[in-house]
DNA sequence: TATCCGGATCAGGAATTTCCTGATTTCATG
DNA sequence: CATGAAATCAGGAAATTCCTGATCCGGATA
């Protein structure tokens, strides 16, 4: 009975080092991998992996969306967050997503081992590290007011639809994307504006940049 | 006859992936990790390796002043540059350091090891995706003109307008700031988006922020 | 259950911007 | 002085954005 995985990953060579290390672990078996979060989901409906390995920064569709989705499609799939950055927001929306613990790059490799293993039996995982940062805050303050960030404000799908922005695609090629009409791209894009206080793409990118949504 | 290597990547789990990576070839010997550019050097003094491999951007110090420290020690050790950045300047930069390979993060293991022949031999290797965006630079430039950045290719006057561009401003505001007509500004962006090859706002973002000529 | 509300979707038409092409002037440089 | 690059601008077509309003649906609420 093995454990079927996904690797989701924006950086080839991260990906193999993670095939590497899980398939070390003889009832783990990598089934695909990755590049970005709309293949991952597309991957996710088509193999039904036990485990996605998932890293939150990612082109196309980022890991927390791409996370939702694949819960959201099949619920028995466990998804395990990946991240550079021990941002606390970070992690919560991506526990919020549906994801099963969250891990950082900095930690050892028997922490993601033992999280697929935890996750396997339902349960959460949460890295140490993001643990005592969590409690500190939670001490300083409570999660009701966390200031305004692109998770709180703005709705999952222009939350998509910013990044994609970000990315540089143009109007009609995102409404392909998505499959909609670009009219209603337009709309959202509005929407976004007016909800970040901004009037363009140039300070959207900056924007999406500064939330780490995408990379410079 | 084993091949000592030393891993300096500020990510854990990554120094373990690479080291799993690594070790698939019998006559890899991975010897010690570093996680930052401080240890690296000291690391490196103390056990001499053959190879370090050597992530570009790590805390401390950072892999281009790591590998000019280390090659100046001990000149017969080779360096292995990995990078998230496809930026030519870092590369360019690495390579002066004394580098022996610029790979990215994002190509295949086989790559990395392929690099460690290379190295041994006392041979460049130099990523394909790498090699392609330096010809589209010396394509565009010659040789000795700084070929440190794609910036080169611009103009003074376009850098200007660039940056306000990517701080947000519309055409009209540029033009009205620089004393222009709007159609002039029109010029000067079609210019830069030709010359940059990218195609919208985003784009130049993106890029203005990654060559420091703003903030995010 | 009936009602309300926010999210997602879309359209029409005006307003604006971008795109493409081509032209002029200056100015340094071989 | 011829040449080419840089900076300037314009006309007109094409495309995008902006503004307004509308529908549908699912979940919360009275």
């Amino acid at each position: 009975m093995t454990v079927k995985i996904l690797i989701a990953d924006d950086h080839r060579i991260m990906r193999e080092g993670l095939r590497a290390l899980l398939e070390k672990q003889q009832d783990f078996e990598v089934v695909a991998e990755a590049g970005d979060g709309r293949t991952a989901v597309s991957l996710s409906q088509e193999l039904s992996p036990d485990i996605v390995i998932m890293d939150v920064s990612m082109p196309e569709l980022n890991g927390i969306e791409a996370t939702r989705t694949i819960i959201n499609m099949n619920p028995q799939t466990k998804v395990i967050a990946l991240s550079m950055l021990s941002s606390n927001t970070f992690a919560i929306e991506m526990f919020k997503a549906g994801s099963s613990a969250y891990i950082l790059k900095d930690c050892a490799s028997e922490e993601l081992v033992y999280a697929v293993h935890s996750a396997l039996k339902d349960q959460i995982y949460l890295s140490p590290v993001m643990a005592t940062s969590f409690m500190k805050d939670f001490l300083r303050k409570s999660w009701e007011e966390t200031p305004t960030s692109a998770f709180s404000i703005l709705t999952n799908r222009e939350r998509e639809v910013l990044q994609l922005f970000a990315e540089g695609k143009a109007t009609k090629e995102i409404a392909a994307l998505l499959q909609v009409s670009p009219k209603t791209i337009e709309t959202q894009r509005q929407n976004i504006f007016s909800k970040l206080n901004i009037k363009n793409v140039a300070e959207l990118t900056r924007y999406a940049i500064r939330e780490g949504l995408i990379s410079p």
